[in-house]
DNA sequence: CGGTATCCTTATCGATACTG
DNA sequence: CAGTATCGATAAGGATACCG
């Protein structure tokens, strides 16, 4: 607070910002679980999709892209016949899954408490 | 269901899964901004959407619907007129705020490397 | 095997007119 | 002031045929 720089959530309101940014990438459907999976080591395109499941394959060729475009993930091509493409987390994919860690222990924490506070919202309206 | 369970991870693949239920709901283009305007204290509708910017009353609308109905926030109507509605954090919502900073000062921290990466990976394509 | 291109359906969102 | 209802544009997403 004290030093020069402003605090992050300071300008989330601005128009390009870059916690939107990169946020947005993260927040789709998809890349977190992708994520997730390459924590458990590298993977193939099919071990990727058998492994989330409901996931089809435009969208997981999609996600790594974007994945891979952002650093997040490396993506290694072996000139083999079949071929084979293996993908796996880079330091910075890595990294990001230290404090998205915490959030997702949250959300374990209290889903029970929200999915009760909707229960008792639903209840509200159609006993009021 | 924490207690001696498996690390939350493990079941972010199950169908109904209770993390991607809280997360989709928080993921979204405007709920994150909502909380963060919130934080600065009680607000009005207008006020929101004042600070905000760029989002449209349906939305606005929805999203705080949405953050009310899973007790992120507490909506309080007071019978005068002009109407009067005020919005505040709940104790639920306030939680959640602490590891989402967490998560917020990585993208504030990383967004240049990503960048970075976002413009290599388009250098690499167009170069190569 | 590891994708991409195409088609089609559905969800999202903004603008705006209207209500209490 | 604080929303809701309706409409239309657009984008997201699934299924799948096809390619290297």
């Amino acid at each position: 607070m004290s030093d020069g720089a402003a605090s992050p959530s300071s300008y989330v309101f601005e128009q390009p910002c870059p916690i939107r940014n990169v946020l947005d990438r993260i927040g789709d459907q998809w890349s977190l679980l992708v994520l997730q999976s390459l924590e458990g080591g590298t993977r193939r395109f099919n071990e990727l999709s058998r492994e989330i499941g409901d996931i089809s394959k435009q969208m997981l060729s999609r996600t790594l892209k974007h994945l891979e475009q952002d650093g997040f993930i490396r993506r290694t091509v072996y000139a083999e016949v079949p071929p084979r493409v293996e993908y796996n987390l880079t330091g910075l994919g890595r990294s990001f899954l230290v404090p998205m860690r915490d959030l997702v222990t949250w959300a374990d924490e209290n889903h029970r408490t929200i999915c009760a506070a909707r229960d008792e919202y639903t209840a509200r309206r159609a006993g009021a």
